[in-house]
RNA sequence: UGGGGAUUCGCCAAGUGGUAAGGCCCUGGCUUUUGGUGCCAGUAUUCAUAGGUUCGAAUCCUAUAUCCCCAUCCA
């Protein structure tokens, strides 16, 4: 695994590295309020993932604390996806539910330290007061309630001495908060709900904010990891938390970008309208990106985890095109399933010269998949072939059977056409053909060349089954609702053809129908009188995309042209800053605009130049790297002053140091608030400016990569950074880059 | 609009101051009794835009643009 790790991935190790936990522990929290999809698959890969390539542990938790959305048969759908995927929890699922007493304490201390309040306002109030997002909310009069009434208001509304929405409780934290999320956000409501685990014994619920981080940290769990709608939501679950006190290995959230990919929906809420409206057959369905839906249209769990694997895990919000999962699958059953042939749009040809009847031993593996395994293949004259593997009139570059060109019969001889039967209207019904007795698979002694072979089943011994066609569910990449959905999502074609080994001999479930794509036998509907396959996906086809109508001509790619914002206008003391530092003291007028707009980078600029006259090389500085800290702290907390800025420059301006190393310097300068020339003696980070020196290291350099030598004379002058820098790590940075560069460029000349 | 995120090829995605990884898609070629597979090759002088700092910038600084999330007693 030389592969470069994941952004959690890499967070995790540092924090294992640091510390900060003994142990990894994640948890994958679902909502059993809906079927799980392939969303829920990515998140199931990312913690039970993580938790097994750090030795830690994966709880499969139940976040069951809406009593009225919820219910067991989600628990076990979810219960199944995992175990599906191939991840272990031990047979032992956590819920929410189970720790409602613990978590009622929890709400009972946040009383008693002031910091939560019962809030009896309307729902309508709630809303009003919480204020909008340029406005400031405000907290109603029961915020005002003392801790002893809130403690007897809070016990009975347990007690369910209280109506549905009568009072809630609230934590007391900021109703200006800039964050929304943090005015006093809802902690419990009353619910006088039927509970699918906790029964009737609770009339209050806790919600979302209160109830994760408290579970989390009740089960121990080292990394939170969430999508990137919660963003807004850590600040509470670390409120709650510190708030609290939980400070031992508590745990902190992480959030990823969520999974969206084209030409499907993924939100419960669309889901479940497809299922409730009868757009599908269920949640099972087939053309659904549910977990369910895969598995029952013949997705292997392999397949799932490889396309997990291969999307990748970031934070940027995307939409991975379908074609990708598509390949994941492709991909896998490839090496897997055995090949068979089966005809969904039957032409019949009878092979005139054909007598009899014999049966072909035919591979189920084609030679570069590395399995055993065949099946006797009966032929006879009179045989289906597809429909459009024959064409009258055919187009440049077709490959299959016309009146001029023969065809091999996949595993069998090569016929050629003789005669076209058409019915009344025109319609082909049938072709008669003869066969090349000498033409036979494995042992063709007739010379003929083929372009193609194809699929084909005997006609007496051929087994009708259905065959349910499956496509993408919508046709539009990004959906908006049923008006989107593909009309041909599914084709049921009731009349196909298959060989009979694939009936009889029942050599696997899954197959390869040979030029078709992958199919399977339909883990309900199928039975011995009447079996049925589902299409998994087909396989790729480019003679098909050939002839298709060259739909999307090559969009034209306009760059398009970006209309910036206005500046803000400065104000009239900035303004005054801003000519003084490009008048007097020669900036140029980015650097000046920075530091004038800068209230305090300019006061900082002032003050180190006060010390040293160089205002160019302070402002260079000060405006690129004291500019980055105070982006990060207060002034007051740099551990660095003005004074010592002045004495880094200083070095600069005196060539003792490079301004490479003068980044170096100053980052330690940053953690530590040592002197710089401390830091320069202490490390020996004089620059080494002397040709005699640096020479022999150049020439060692260019021994040693005779290859970017000859790609640099060659015209890749970009590689003369490459050498730059080989030469710079060399000398610990040390070197002066000017001369180095200088050097270089004259070496390889 | 206040706050929080994001922006690297058609789609994902590495890269965190020194030669723009990889996969999917696409295009050629070779192999092939699947127009499949496999193999080989091609595909970003450029990282949202504009400036600045630097010998050197996708990476640091400044400004701007665009998209997503937040005003459920949902999670």
């Amino acid at each position: 695994m030389s592969e470069s790790k994941d952004f959690l991935r890499k967070i995790v190790e540092e924090d294992l590295k640091s510390g900060k936990y003994k142990e990894i522990t994640t948890r994958f929290p679902p909502e059993p309020n809906g079927f799980p999809h392939i969303g829920h698959a990515k998140s199931i890969v990312i913690n039970f993932g993580i938790a097994r390539d750090y030795h830690g542990h994966c709880n499969l938790r139940m976040d069951d604390t809406n009593p009225t959305k919820e219910d067991t048969k989600y628990v076990e759908a979810l219960k199944d996806a995992v175990e599906w995927l191939g991840f272990d929890f031990d047979n032992n699922v956590y819920f929410t539910s189970d720790y409602f007493p613990k978590l009622y304490d929890y709400a009972i201390e946040l009383i008693k330290m002031g910091k939560a309040y019962v809030d009896s306002l309307t729902e309508e109030e709630i809303r009003e007061y919480r204020g909008t997002v340029t406005q400031a909310g405000k907290r109603g009069k029961y915020a005002e309630r003392s801790v002893e009434e809130n403690l007897d208001l809070f016990q009975r509304m347990k007690k369910g001495e209280f109506k549905d929405g009568e009072h809630v409780l609230r934590a007391k934290i900021d109703m200006s908060a800039a964050n929304m999320k943090m005015r006093d956000p809802l902690l419990y409501r009353i619910r006088h709900a039927h509970h699918f685990r906790a029964g009737d014994e609770w009339s209050i619920y806790p919600m979302y904010d209160f109830a994760h981080c408290l579970s989390d940290y009740i089960e121990g769990v080292s990394h939170s990891i969430c999508t990137l709608e919660f963003e807004n939501n850590r600040d509470i679950y670390d409120w709650v938390l510190d708030t609290l006190g939980l400070k031992t290995a508590r745990p902190y959230q992480h959030e990823f970008a969520r999974l969206g990919i084209n030409h499907t929906v993924m939100s419960k809420r669309k889901l479940l309208e497809l299922v409730q409206g009868g757009q599908v057959s269920g949640w099972d369905d087939p053309r659904l990106p549910t977990i369910a839906g895969y598995k029952r249209k013949g997705y292997t769990a392999e397949s799932i985890l490889n396309f997990c694997d291969q999307i990748g895990i970031a934070k940027a919000n995307s939409m991975v095109d379908v074609a990708q999962l598509e390949f994941s699958i492709r991909d896998d059953l490839n090496t897997k399933v055995p090949r068979v042939m089966c005809v969904l749009d039957p032409l019949k040809v009878t092979i005139e010269n054909y007598e009899g009847h014999e049966e072909i031993d035919a591979s189920y593996y084609p030679d570069d998949v590395p399995k055993e395994g065949s099946r006797k293949l009966p032929f006879s004259r009179e045989i289906y072939i597809e429909r459009d593997d024959f064409m009258e009139n055919p187009p440049k570059g077709y490959f299959r059977l016309t009146p001029e060109q023969p065809v091999r019969l996949k595993h069998a001889y090569i016929i050629s056409c003789k005669e076209i039967i058409k019915d009344a209207s025109g319609n082909i019904t049938e072709i008669k053909a003869k066969y090349h007795p000498d033409s036979k698979s494995g042992s063709d002694t007739s010379g003929i060349k083929v372009k193609s072979a194809i699929h084909w089943v005997s006609a007496n011994e051929a087994k009708t089954v259905e065959v349910r066609l499956y496509d993408r569910l919508f046709s539009t990449e990004a959906p908006e609702g049923v008006e989107d959905i593909n009309p041909d999502s599914l084709r049921i074609i009731k009349n196909a053809l298959v060989e009979p080994a694939v009936i009889t001999e029942r050599p696997d479930v899954r197959f390869q129908f040979e030029r078709q794509g992958y199919f399977y036998a339909d883990p309900i509907d199928y039975t011995d009188e009447k079996p049925v396959f589902n299409k998994i996906v087909g396989l790729k086809d480019s003679w098909g995309k050939k002839t298709k109508t060259t739909k999307s001509a090559p969009r034209a790619q306009a760059k398009k042209v970006q209309i910036d914002g206005e500046v803000a206008a400065m104000s009239d003391h900035e303004q005054t800053l801003f000519d003084k530092y490009t008048g007097e003291f020669g900036l140029n007028s980015e650097v000046a605009d920075t530091l004038a707009r800068d209230e305090h980078l300019s006061k900082f600029y002032e003050e180190s130049l006060s010390v040293l006259n160089s205002p160019v090389g302070l402002a260079n500085i000060v405006t690129n790297e004291v500019a980055r800290e105070l982006k990060q702290m207060q002034a007051s907390e740099l551990k660095f002053d003005a004074k010592q800025i002045a004495g880094l420059v200083k070095m600069i301006d005196d060539t003792t140091i490079s301004s490479k190393i003068a980044k170096q310097v100053f980052e330690e300068m940053a953690k530590t608030g040592e002197d710089p020339s401390q830091i320069v003696e202490a490390k020996g980070l004089v620059q080494i400016s002397d040709p005699a020196k640096i020479l022999p290291i150049i020439d060692e350099i260019i021994a040693k990569n005779p290859d970017n030598v000859a790609k640099f004379k060659a015209g890749n002058t970009k590689l003369l950074g490459f050498f730059v820098g080989q030469v710079l790590k060399s000398t610990g940075g040390k070197a002066n880059p000017k001369v180095v560069n200088g050097l270089v460029h004259e070496k390889l000349k």
